[in-house]
DNA sequence: CTTATTGTACTAGGTGATTAATACAATAAG
DNA sequence: CTTATTGTATTAATCACCTAGTACAATAAG
């Protein structure tokens, strides 16, 4: 089935993130083998150009890499992964943390707000 | 100075959620006078359309109104600013949570991580 | 060796976003 | 009344993104 696309972002770099978020959460382990580029492609409901052009950006940023005719593999760099976990939930701490005062919103304000939300989630055990 | 545009997202999305922001936030009042068009325009550096566009998604979302050639003005609706600020909220925190838990942290982990941002900036009194 | 698969490259076309340049009616301000 | 400002509409041009289709060299698999 076709991922998701929401926002009007280029929809290459909404793979990309999709990408570095099954790779930070371990559903792509590390060393493992990507999908080929054409079933990527199929997978998500895009097109192989748009696939390989989200594949070239995370090349650059060297978490996977690709060995002509063999396919893609997941860096075994351990550091490189725990790097990215941490970076990138930096980032969304970071974020959310501006947008919610950006609307006003203090700080106790905030820890409570996300306190709320995890607990009137777990209440809902039918 | 021209406003920060980040993501690839379109600009005038960008632009409808900055000023959902200084609406929320209360930096444009209730009843209030915008900018005209053109003024914004050359305050967020992007061509008067483009503004054009991203206000008259704002009016279809009724959080503010314009006349002809008096301007624009905020909503005096006090209940329609508090259900902006709560939806924009509940939305933001919604996505903040979902993204942590993709990359595979736990909700404490979550939460402490949180914490761990705002103390951490809070100590930054020199 | 032969063949299928892989990453990669290239051209072309369509679509939407953005900019640019005007233009107009309504009206607040003088 | 006259004028400047306002929101709004229109047209055209440019650019990035996306899709489509095709092609090729390298190599793993048979």
């Amino acid at each position: 089935m076709a991922w998701k696309f929401n926002d009007g972002a280029p929809i290459y770099l909404q793979i990309v993130n999709t990408l570095k978020r099954n790779i930070a959460s371990g559903a792509y382990p590390p060393g493992s083998r990507l999908p080929s580029v054409r079933d990527l492609a199929l997978e998500a409901g895009v097109n192989p150009n748009t696939m390989q052009r989200a594949l070239s950006e995370l090349e650059r940023s060297g978490l996977v890499n690709s060995q002509r005719t063999a396919g893609r593999f997941i860096t075994e760099d351990a550091s490189a992964l725990l790097d990215l976990r941490k970076s990138m939930s930096e980032e969304i701490v970071s974020e959310f943390i501006a947008r919610l005062r950006g609307i006003g919103m203090s700080d106790e304000q905030i820890l409570d707000t996300v306190r709320d939300k995890i607990n009137s989630e777990h209440k809902e055990e039918t």
